[in-house]
DNA sequence: GGATGTGAAGTCGTTCACAGCT
DNA sequence: AGCTGTGAACGACTTCACATCC
């Protein structure tokens, strides 16, 4: 197979078809084949064979895929077979809502600390549910801390004004990924990676649709 | 101009762009090339240019666009000038932040009921926070509620073993727009709506990009 | 002169259709 | 016989380039 650049939505739809390929894992099937995947995630089947395909070939012809194979092939392209570890930088309502969230704990993305500017915050613990809690630290000590727990994503719970100057600290601790959710466009040097989660983006793109329809 | 299909990516740009205008409006700023907020919007100046041409004309030849009016014009467009009722069902702990978030209020978008099956959550109120509380209703009585609230948008933020069932629900109680965070495909009737956001599909492209750079 | 609006070209992603294996 | 892997066709989105208008 020739190299291609992989399409963004092709990334997107192996962490679908991991999602699919642990629950019958689950359900102790062992064989699934391009079609039977594909109606799962509700997408086409030769999609999935095509997504597959810029990887490697998974599959056996004239059978279909091993599910357990594949769901260690696809976690292991997409790198989600191992933990990251992450910080919250921002602990108001959404940064301490995610401190708290666990089902981030049940998959491999663990938050490992958290930081604020608000002497307040900054002195306790938060996260009350079971499982120890995260702790809650000055963000000018988040160099040293980002170095000392080895944190490889930020996720960026400021107000939008704070989110580009937080960004270019979590760039000089060597943070390379970082999730924002503060509503404003961030830049980051080359090889660092920036994903946007904007609440707003989607319901307005709800709104649209259902203004429209 | 001629009808077409308008691109997914316009309308999240839309949105984009209506944050950037309303940046420049309370600068004081009057009028805007599609250069100018092609830039701070990270985008190429044709495409600003484009996505506005599916839905007219808007800017002055020579001169650009008066900011305060293409702001209002996106506005209608997204259909984001005018106030969306929202509820959140399943109060845990993605749930019970999101009725806390507050930057929702700031925006058109209301929470104005929440739901859970849980008795214990359902007694009370939750958002302790500045703002009025958002009562917690037993899901059984969604659709008497969703009616008498005209609720037009549904957050589903339960289990993802339930996810399908809270939809259903939530179109008998016609109820159009769906944001979906539990992490599972679901299906709706034609005119209903539902947007995803995964936040472990948003991670696992974040990983895959760590480890492929 | 200068910036918009837009057909045409270019690029990227998806689907088809079938050759190639098992 | 059946399902994968893949070149080729198709369709969708983006960018270019320029005619158009203020």
């Amino acid at each position: 197979m020739k190299y291609q650049k992989i399409p963004e939505a092709t990334i997107r739809r192996l962490s679908r078809y991991s999602r699919c390929l642990e629950e019958m894992e689950e359900s102790g099937e062992e064989v699934v084949s391009s079609a039977q995947l594909a109606s799962r995630c509700m997408v086409n089947a030769a999609q999935v064979r095509k997504d597959l395909a810029y990887f490697g070939e998974f599959g056996i012809r004239g059978v279909g895929y091993h599910v357990k194979n594949l769901l260690n092939d696809i976690k292991r392209i997409l790198g989600s077979n191992k933990e990251w570890r992450m910080a919250v930088i921002g602990v108001g309502n959404l940064g301490s809502a995610l401190l708290s969230y666990k089902d981030f704990l049940k998959q491999n993305y663990k938050i490992v600390a958290s930081f604020d500017i608000d002497p307040p915050k900054v002195i306790g613990r938060v996260s009350e549910k079971l499982g120890k809690p995260v702790e809650i630290f000055h963000v000018n000590r988040l160099k040293e801390i980002a170095k000392e727990r080895k944190i490889e994503i930020g996720l960026i719970t400021t107000p939008p004004s704070e989110a580009q100057s937080v960004a270019d600290l979590l760039v000089e601790a060597g943070v390379r990924g970082i999730l924002n959710f503060a509503p404003t466009q961030i830049v980051v040097p080359e090889g660092f990676v920036v994903k946007d989660v904007f609440f707003t983006t989607i319901l307005d793109n709800l709104a649209y649709l259902l203004s429209n329809n």
